[in-house]
DNA sequence: GTTACTGCAAAGCATTTGCATGCGT
DNA sequence: ACGCATGCAAATGCTTTGCAGTAAC
């Protein structure tokens, strides 16, 4: 269908692996999902929904390995849920995940550069900030907790 | 024993809870292990060790949770490990968790404070670092990865 | 015809919870 | 004596794994 589910195959191929009705049901989901952040449930849910297949939920993890394996798409854990998996060439971002209500925001990942580069330099650290995302309040939770927040 | 012991206790009983053989034994290994960051595994095992009491892992949790909703304690999580706790008083710092040896880096709260405060001005979300540890590589295994790592 | 992939079930790990007993107050 | 705290075991949620059958190459 899409070619970017064709991209996805191809390279699975050209790994050595095999293409099967599973993988392709899945690599289609992950590349009409574009900018969803699915986790292997939603990813096995939305196979069954839109293509019919029904494939067991060690496959869609076991599949979602191998494309990330290959570089094709990506993980990161948003808070204490499950890992959410998204394309690898998507603007790269950080994540935010409010811990109250679940809420999550996306930054640019360059308005993080000048702290990593520094933490970089005096400690050879190489943050990757974006496998783990960040936690804190949203606007409407902060404002719950502290109602009138002071601009600082 | 120690004082910061003590307070723990004091601090609980403040809040209308009972002083057991359990939670001594529990704010003690805590107060004992001063910056270190245990969890919840380990402050069970140091329990046994240090003051030979026998503690089951329930009680560790439903201890620990209470000391934290005093807020005489907090907890990080430390990539995909367990979550360590350390004493809410310490110097505000965020963890670098190497994502390869789970080596751990701690870097000072405020150098991240620039980029919180511009994210929090221009989407109202309040970042609470510390609660999640930032992920990345540590000098050496970055090192391995990237033998001859160009300072960019 | 290999052997990688699949489904299934079970295990793993950190953490939580229900319940009956026991201990602090 | 009241009821919170404990131990125990089972349940939870996400993810991984062993194994035997099946299908892709």
């Amino acid at each position: 269908m899409s070619d970017v589910a064709d991209r996805l195959l191809d390279a699975l191929r050209g790994e050595g692996h095999r293409i099967t009705a599973a993988r392709r049901a899945i690599c289609e989901v992950i590349a009409d999902s574009h900018d969803a952040h699915l986790d292997a449930a939603a990813v096995h849910d939305l196979v069954a929904e839109q293509t019919g297949t029904e494939v067991n939920q060690s496959t869609v993890y076991r599949t979602l390995d191998a494309l990330e394996r290959a570089g094709l798409i990506e993980h990161t854990h948003f808070g204490h849920r499950a890992a959410v998996y998204h394309l690898a060439n998507d603007a790269p971002h950080r994540h935010l995940v409010c811990e109250d209500c679940g809420t999550t925001v996306a930054v640019a990942a360059r308005d993080l550069e000048a702290w990593t580069a520094s933490v970089r330099e005096r400690t050879g650290f190489v943050v990757e900030a974006s496998h783990f995302a960040l936690t804190g309040r949203c606007a409407d939770c902060a404002a719950q907790v502290e109602p009138v927040p002071d601009r600082q």
